[in-house]
DNA sequence: GCATAAAAGCCTATTACCTCA
DNA sequence: GTTGAGGTAATAGGCTTTTAT
């Protein structure tokens, strides 16, 4: 599985395969996460309010909650459109063009390929619903069909066998009950053809089912069996 | 070369805090 | 002023891959 995040824009529909190269984690005994960095700029550090006091009293730092500033934002979104993983090198100079700890330029990338991914699951599922019913509404319609060729009562027509002079049914239409699809028995020899109905599956839903078994795939390879 | 442990890096779930209606 | 929902920074734990022995 592979994806150039080259290509891929901030919410970027394909499925994003992470790199594997990013900085060690600082461990928080070496580096305070909400510790305010040195020479702090643009970032707005947040204080959380009364409980913060009696942490402090307790000798913890009081909590504070970094907002990122607009500039940070779009920069590290500029950043992402381009690569969705960073190598050390790259976050520790994002860190420091942001004014920001590595450890959380990392967090910050962490948390938007989870947003990323959510968003695409999202609307991969509503991809698959409209799928599911535009298959559901064309499945209906071919049964009328087929029960409207039913009604009509007409005997196939019938060709002369060349070996026994005795007429036989040209071509045979029949349904396979598991698959519901229809397969037309030939004159020639065990010659069985099968004509498949499936819908064109557009581009999104094969990518889809590259992933994960579609209903066309799934049908198409439940019918193999048939 | 193979096995194994440690390190590194990522993902996922969750928490904690903030903002806003 | 209070409250609940939504957004998001940050944490914790687990898994996979890489590296060193």
């Amino acid at each position: 599985m592979a994806v150039s995040p080259s290509s891929i824009s901030s919410l970027e529909l394909t499925i994003s395969m992470p790199g594997f190269s990013s900085s060690p984690p600082f461990p928080s005994s070496d580096l305070d996460i909400n510790q305010l960095p040195s020479g702090t700029g643009e970032e707005e550090w947040i204080t959380a309010g009364v409980e913060d006091e009696e942490e402090s009293t307790n000798g913890g730092p009081p909590r504070k909650k970094l907002r990122l500033s607009k500039e940070q934002s779009r920069l590290l979104e500029e950043s992402f459109r381009q690569h969705h993983t960073l190598n050390p090198r790259q976050k520790e100079a994002l860190a420091l063009q942001l004014k920001l700890r590595p450890r959380q330029v990392e967090v910050w990338f962490q948390n938007r390929r989870a947003r990323s991914k959510l968003k695409q699951t999202e609307m991969e599922c509503e991809y698959l619903k409209r799928w599911f019913g535009s298959l559901t509404e064309q499945n209906r319609r071919l049964q009328r069909e087929v029960e409207e060729l039913r009604a009509l009562k007409v005997g196939p027509p019938t060709v002369m066998s060349p070996h026994s002079c005795e007429p036989r049914p040209a071509s045979t239409l029949t349904m396979c009950p598991s698959c519901e699809r229809v397969t037309t028995t030939g004159l020639d020899k065990g010659s069985t053809k099968t004509t498949t109905t499936a819908v064109a599956a557009p581009t999104t839903a094969a990518t889809l089912s590259s992933k994960v078994g579609t209903p066309a795939l799934q049908s198409r390879q439940s019918s193999a069996a048939c």
